[in-house]
Order: C-alpha cells, then sequence, then structure tokens
DNA sequence: TCGAATAGCGAACACGTGTTCGGTATCGAA
DNA sequence: TTCGATACCGAACACGTGTTCGCTATTCGA
C-alpha cells in the first residue's frame, strides 16, 4: 500500500473529519471546496489516486452512487453489539426473555464463529478461572450451541447458575474442572447444561483517578 | 416517540441492512424499489413520517444532501481499526514507519480516550506478566503519552525492545516491575521510555481443530 | 360523518454528484 | 531528454437524488 501524498493525505484527512462530526461522506465538490480546488475533477484524481493505492474504497456495487465512498479498514460490518448478561438464572430457554444489562462491541468476524451462532458475554464474577488468567471483571464472549474441545472453558449451567469451568475429556470422559485449587474438585459431566463456549476476553482495567 | 407502523418498520430494517451489509445508505429510490414501491415519493413519505417520529435524523447541514440519512441513536462510529505492531524495535518517533501487522477492531469509545491520544496494540510474547493474569498470545490495546498511575501496565522501552511492566510508585519514586517471580527485580525508572499505557486486553484462545 | 393518519401513484423540478475529456504545469528518475 | 507521477483547471455529460405537488384510497377514532 503506497503512501499518500501530501494532498493526498488532506483528502483523507478531510474525510475522516467529517465522519468524526457524524456527518455524512463528503461529495467529490465538498472536498474540492475543502482544499480550496477550482475543479471538482482536481479532487476526484485524488479520489481515484486514493482509491488505487488502496486507502478508499467503495462498497461493491456502489459504483456511481453519491457519497459511498468509505475509509479503507473501517468497515462497519466487522462488529456486533453482544448482549451482556450478568449472570444467567435459568436455562437457554430463557435467553431471549433475559434482559441485557448493555452492549459489548467486539469485532465479530476476527472469533470466526458461523453466522448461525448465536453469541453471548458474560461478565466474570470470582476467580474461579483464575488459573487460566480470567479474572474477575472480566468480559468472556461465548459462542451458544458450541461443541467444546478438550481444554475450552466454557460456561455451565450449575445450581441455577452460570459458572466458568474448564471442558476437559479424560479418556473418552468429559468433565469439568474450576481452574482454582481452592475450589472443589472436577464435576463428572452428567446432567450439566453446557451453555458456551468461550471465544474471546476482553478486560478492561479500572482506571484511576489522580 | 412514536412507534413506526409496519410499513416503517420495513423501511428502518432495509436501512439498518444496508448499513450492517456495509453499503451506503440507500437512497429514496432504493428504498422503493426494495419495498416495491412505484414511486420514489411513496418512500419519501416514509422518510419524513419516521423523522418526525424521530427514528431518522439528517446530520446538521446536510440537508439535501444524497444518502445522508442515519438512523437515531447510532451516532459516531464507535469502532476503530487500531494498527497492531508486533514488537518495536525503536522510539515513538518510528510509529508512523512502522508497518502495522494488521488491526484489531474496537469498540473505542469504552476505553474513555480522548480521541487526541493516538491508539495502538501489541501481541504479547513471553509470561513476563502473567502475574497480572496477561498470557503470551494475548493482544494489549495501549494509549500512547498517557500518564501511568500506580500499578497501571506499561510498555516500556528497554534496550531497544518494547516491553510489558507494572508501573508502581513507592514513596513518590517510579519504578517498573515485571510480573513474574523469575524475571529480574524491580527497575529503576530513569531514562526508560515510557510507551503507552495498557487499555484493554484482548484474548483469543487458540481453536483446536476436530 | 368528518378528519387525520397512513399508504400509494405519477410527474416534474432543480440541483447534487460521479465521471470523463482535453489541456497546462512541475518535478524527479531513467 | 523523455517519461511518469503529481497537481490543477474548465467544461460538459448523464444520471442520481431530494423534494414538491396534485391526486386517490383505506382505516380508524372522534
Amino acid at each position: 500500500m503506497h503512501a499518500p501524498t501530501p494532498r493526498q493525505q488532506q483528502v483523507l484527512d478531510f474525510i475522516r473529519q467529517c465522519l468524526d462530526a457524524d456527518q455524512p461522506v463528503p461529495s467529490v465538490r465538498e472536498i474540492a471546496r475543502q482544499l480550496k480546488l477550482k475543479s471538482s475533477s482536481s479532487a476526484q484524481g485524488h479520489l481515484t489516486a486514493l482509491r488505487r493505492k488502496g486507502w478508499l474504497e467503495k462498497a461493491e456495487g456502489a459504483e456511481g452512487a453519491a457519497r459511498s465512498l468509505r475509509l479503507a479498514g473501517e468497515t462497519a460490518k466487522r462488529v456486533q453489539g453482544i448482549p451482556l448478561l450478568g449472570a444467567i438464572p435459568a436455562g437457554i430457554a430463557d435467553f431471549r426473555a433475559q434482559e441485557p444489562d448493555g452492549l459489548v462491541h467486539v469485532d465479530v468476524e476476527s472469533l470466526k464463529i458461523p453466522r448461525s451462532s448465536r453469541i453471548f458475554a458474560l461478565k466474570v464474577t470470582g476467580d474461579s478461572m483464575i488459573g487460566k488468567q480470567i479474572m474477575d471483571g472480566d468480559i468472556v464472549i461465548m459462542e451458544q450451541n458450541a461443541d467444546p474441545k478438550s481444554g475450552d472453558v466454557v460456561a455451565a449451567l450449575i445450581d441455577g447458575q452460570s459458572t466458568l469451568k474448564t471442558y476437559l475429556v479424560d479418556r473418552g470422559r468429559p468433565f469439568l474442572r474450576a481452574e482454582n485449587p481452592r475450589y472443589p474438585n472436577p464435576i463428572p459431566l452428567s446432567e450439566l447444561m453446557i451453555q458456551g463456549v468461550m471465544r474471546m476476553l476482553v478486560r478492561t482495567p479500572v482506571r484511576k483517578s489522580g
């Protein structure tokens, strides 16, 4: 990807400035006006150069459409709002009714999860997974209805409470383990309900003030 | 805010669908075509109704501009592509030249970082921060030029290598500590260059196949 | 029964807008 | 020197596009 020339950089800056100000993408003539160009074709030249260099894109099938340019690498489709459920008091049937505590925005594409899967997020409480470097306050993104592999972290429904455990298979027998020496020993996977498999972890450290 | 009628809901759905597919906002006639309307004015009617009810907005000063409608409540772009730098071989001056290994997409708004700050991402290698529950392979999002508070995780330039350390202040004297008993002891913060302060951590566990 | 809201049609106007073409000029590398 | 990239102008074309106007029809309360 070639670097933009200084003049082309000004075009990029202006476009970004418009988007940051929550304005629509500027039109060719708006760009020309901003750069004090007297012809729209001058701006057009910079735009085609930037597209050739890969800094700007058009959505597929939007050729000729107004204000349809896009800054490369800033696509929106990658990101989804994921419902953040505090603790899950009941089974999966209640998922729809469960009021999310908020939304977590995550680059879903990087997870490589099939579109058909439902995704939800949990806020971790307690240190039961400290051995897997999962702390109190972390947010885990879970894929519902996924097959866990041995070693995966899963959310399991135990005594009406959703808790994180490590899913392990030993000689063909699956069981769950809490990654903390203070917690009870292996739990045989009998009638437990696996609610989801962890696909991502997000931590936002507490910000000190002052 | 009045509820949209079923027909108006279809318009909203179509607009959202376009945005999710990373397409530009549909034009009046594109909406008409989608709803199988034979006149653009029909679609226009729904749009004005939706604007009156508060479901759609136009950016200030964008009256009459093409494709400048916006779903209400979806104002600023929450997500940004953050350059992922593998290891930083030299000082901050080289940041611009540093070719990013990729982009990490993160909900920047949740970080509450001022717009003026530069943000970058590092892939963690090694276990030097295991005591802070940071593993090999994790990605940390750093804010450049930020004031670290005691206890913050920072990226510091030591011997031409960027490494993660904990920043601590003891009796007014700042120093760095690696969160791993096997690693050397506290490092006095003399001529060290703090490159950034950790604001977020993202972990994507390795996916087993089969 | 009247009126407002909803839903739709067709036509037309006035610009907005992307795009193309031909032309001039400068600068640095081959 | 020639060539390509960069940079800009002016003009023009062809649609895209938002918007308005007049018209008809249905539905649902008041």
